[in-house]
DNA sequence: GTCCAGGGCCGTT
DNA sequence: AACGGCCATGGA
């Protein structure tokens, strides 16, 4: 019996609660302070296959020279910006990548996000596509967490547990995003699907780092009545 | 010391 | 289309 990726969230949801990950304070005033959207897009790209304790300390570095503001990093020395970055590793291409992407919405936006996620989902998918160093995973995250835009983030997690569980899906990053929203759209309003796409990432995640591991812990998963790899396993 | 983390690019088949 | 090498730091 197959198990639908509502039914995931709903189990998920039930065992771990709410992760409520990267909130956006929209209270905060453009003229006084940074767009804290910003900092959500910039932790996109640093978390690169990248461990997000690492990602803190690059974040704390730039938060503490006042660099997480968009024309600041457009305008930046790069080498400054390697420094800043280099506890996320990969430093060179993400200071790179980092920059990159600040000198577009700097120059096509005037450093105004909300102009910029104005535009049709779509099209800003394309957009950051087309931008060197954010691929599918990165674009979705900024949309999806920075945006508040309703599309599903894929990750290796994901694809991992898509092999083990019976979710009828195959392993490319499109597929996999299409087979999850599609049935998630059928089950639920769809005032509520951003916040459900967010929230199914984050439990995914949990679940991929406490139990479906490379080398799995299936003894107290939530999911091992539905789990075919578990019922594989010489228990 | 070894493994691996909330990927993406580029060159080769 | 799919795969392999590469990029790099820090915590377990």
């Amino acid at each position: 019996m197959k198990l639908k990726p509502h039914a995931l969230y709903e189990i998920l949801m039930k065992e771990f609660g709410n992760q409520n990950w990267w909130p956006i304070d929209r209270t905060y005033h453009k003229k006084n302070h940074s767009d804290p959207r910003f900092e959500v897009i910039i932790g996109a790209i640093l978390t690169q296959n990248t461990a997000w304790s690492n990602v803190e300390k690059a974040l704390e570095n730039l938060k503490s020279k006042n660099m997480l503001e968009i024309q600041k990093i457009a305008e930046s020395d790069i080498e400054t910006l390697q420094n800043l970055v280099r506890p996320s590793g990969f430093f060179n291409q993400k200071a790179s990548r980092v920059k990159n992407l600040a000198q577009h919405l700097h120059q096509n936006y005037h450093d105004d996000l909300d102009e910029f996620f104005d535009n049709n989902l779509h099209e800003l998918r394309v957009e950051l596509l087309s931008l060197k160093g954010i691929g599918p995973e990165t674009a979705d995250s900024i949309l999806l967490y920075a945006g508040n835009l309703p599309i599903f983030v894929v990750d290796a997690y994901t694809k991992r547990i898509c092999e083990r569980l019976p979710l009828d899906a195959s392993n490319s990053y499109n597929d996999i995003q299409h087979y999850l929203e599609t049935d998630l759209k059928r089950t639920y309003p769809e005032k509520e699907l951003m916040q459900i796409y967010n929230e199914l990432h984050a439990l995914i995640v949990l679940l991929a780092k406490n139990h479906c591991k490379k080398k799995p812990v299936c003894h107290i998963c939530p999911l091992q009545n539905h789990c075919k790899f578990k019922n594989n396993l010489s228990q």
